[in-house]
RNA sequence: GUGGGUGUAGCUCAGCUGGUUAGAGCACUGGGUUGUGGCCCCAGAGGCCGAGGGUUCAAGUCCCUUCACUCACCCCA
């Protein structure tokens, strides 16, 4: 026999059941929330027209997205976000507003694998067309918070920015618009090389000594107990774009205090993110214990809709990283554990039972019991390790014996236990056992 | 795109300065149990030591090349 090479693509991963069964609980736990917010599902295609996705990004996007020339000759791309099919199709289809949506689908990106990053992963993506308020960015940051609750996170961290209020720094500071992103790329990384390290990048990077200094030192300058914008709004008191975003920030805050949730957010003036078309509020979750990236980002994008239609639609969304957060549950022992999907294994005495197997396997069944039925010629100790490595909690047998006497077997594989049932008692007593294994998860 | 680490049994790994038949734990198969799993005991199977080339009397071990994986940077979910 010759052996073929295989394997799979850097940065993917195929998804064995016992892995894909608890991510799936984990994607079921993420769009109820959704939906209990009243988020709708929608889906766009993993392929769209090189065209539509180019440009949307900023410098570093572009680089990574998976272009190619179809048979056609058409230059299509793999989908980098769901954010900007997104604003594609809001852009080609009228919807009620303020719409709200969510999409739990997978993205591509040429990037380099490492820890908690994948050449194709799933975003979770939340988002609100149509409504300019705060409160709908309000909303969306509710929602994260919401749902990282429910996956049973305590200790994240939401932090919250503005666009505009960077803007309005740089305003102040004077530094120039093509070199902002720059600026802001730099003072996001104060969480990690310090403060001392932004200014001496931003040094190598050739900006004014007296713009780093004025903004920085802005930046971070905080008194005991002092309120960040507050100081802020004195400071940039004369730029009223700056004085915009405090008041939107302070807006958002007012809300989630609402919602009673302020003990996770963070107002946080370092926060930059990278993708270009955020225009307004801004914001991401940090887990502190296992570090690896944010594990959620978003902000408004009021005039990504507008590049496709020429009528600016605001917008406002988010997007769980759900391999990050699952890396992260993994690492603190949050997932749930692993159950087969089967509830009963009707074990196979030998050949010449098989049909009384089918029948009963087929009366489970019936009654919505999830069952299977043992596929091969085994002694009964092969099938009952079977059903206990794959954690069937119940097992039917069917042997001679039994057969003489219309009963049946059923065994807790938990307790160990036993007990013989009449063929017409089994439907229910299994139902009742089922019942009483309530599961831990 | 830049830099570091690692490739030995299905999985996790050991293998000292190159030296004869390459090891362990878990998993697997058979037996101890005649219709019964988990624990225990006994036995067994399973490796061109990632691939290619080189140095040497001798290479899992040293050198070169290549592929793969992994971590970090950039950037990001």
């Amino acid at each position: 026999m010759v052996s073929t090479p295989y394997q799979i693509l850097k940065g993917t991963r195929d998804f064995l059941p016992s892995q894909y069964i608890i991510r799936k609980k984990v994607v079921a736990s993420i769009q109820q929330t959704f939906e209990e917010f009243g988020f709708e599902p929608m889906d766009t295609p993993a392929l769209e027209y090189a065209e539509t996705l180019e440009e949307k990004y900023g410098e570093e996007g572009a680089r990574l997205i998976y272009k190619f020339t179809d048979r056609g000759g058409r230059d299509v791309a793999l989908r980098y976000d769901l954010t900007v099919p997104l604003a594609r199709a809001m852009a080609m289809y009228q919807v009620e507003k303020p719409f709200r949506r969510y999409q739990i689908s997978p993205v591509w990106r040429a990037d380099k694998p490492q820890k908690g990053r994948f050449r194709e992963f799933w975003q979770c993506d939340a988002d609100i067309v149509g409504s300019a308020e705060t409160w709908a960015d309000a909303e969306v940051i509710g929602l994260t918070h919401s749902a990282l609750r429910k996956l049973g996170f305590k200790d994240f961290s939401i932090r919250v920015n503005n666009r505009k209020l960077l803007n309005g720094i740089a305003l102040y500071g004077g530094i120039e618009k093509e070199q902002m992103a720059s600026f802001f790329r730099s003072v996001d990384k104060s969480e990690k090389i310090g403060w001392e390290g932004v200014k001496s990048e931003l040094f190598s990077k050739h900006f004014q000594t007296s713009a780093v200094e004025k903004t920085i030192s802005m930046i971070t300058e905080k008194g005991p107990g002092d309120d960040i914008l507050e100081k802020l709004r004195q400071t940039l008191a004369s730029i009223p774009i700056a004085v915009e975003a405090i008041a939107e920030l302070e807006e958002i805050r007012r809300c989630l205090g609402s919602m009673g949730i302020e003990q996770n957010i963070h107002f946080d003036v370092s926060l930059a993110r990278g993708l270009d078309y955020y225009t307004g509020p801004i914001f991401e979750t940090v887990i502190e214990k296992p570090r690896i990236g944010s594990i959620s980002g978003g902000g408004r994008f009021d005039d990504l809709i507008g590049t496709f239609s020429g009528d600016n639609i605001p917008a406002t969304g988010t997007s769980l990283g759900l391999e990050r957060i699952i890396t992260i549950m993994e690492e603190l022992d949050m997932l749930p554990a692993n159950a087969a999907v089967s509830e009963v294994l009707v074990a196979v005495f030998d050949r010449s039972l098989v049909d009384l197997s089918f029948r009963v396997v087929s009366e489970l069944r019936s009654a919505g019991i999830r069952s299977e039925i043992y596929l091969k010629e085994d002694r009964l100790k092969k099938q009952l390790n079977y059903a206990n490595n794959k954690r069937i909690p119940l097992v039917v047998i069917l042997g001679p014996d039994e057969c003489q006497k219309g009963e049946a077997v059923l065994k807790d594989m938990r307790s160990g236990t036993q007990m013989s049932v009449s063929r017409e008692e089994l439907i229910r007593k299994v139902t009742q056992m089922l019942g009483e294994m309530v599961a831990p998860d």
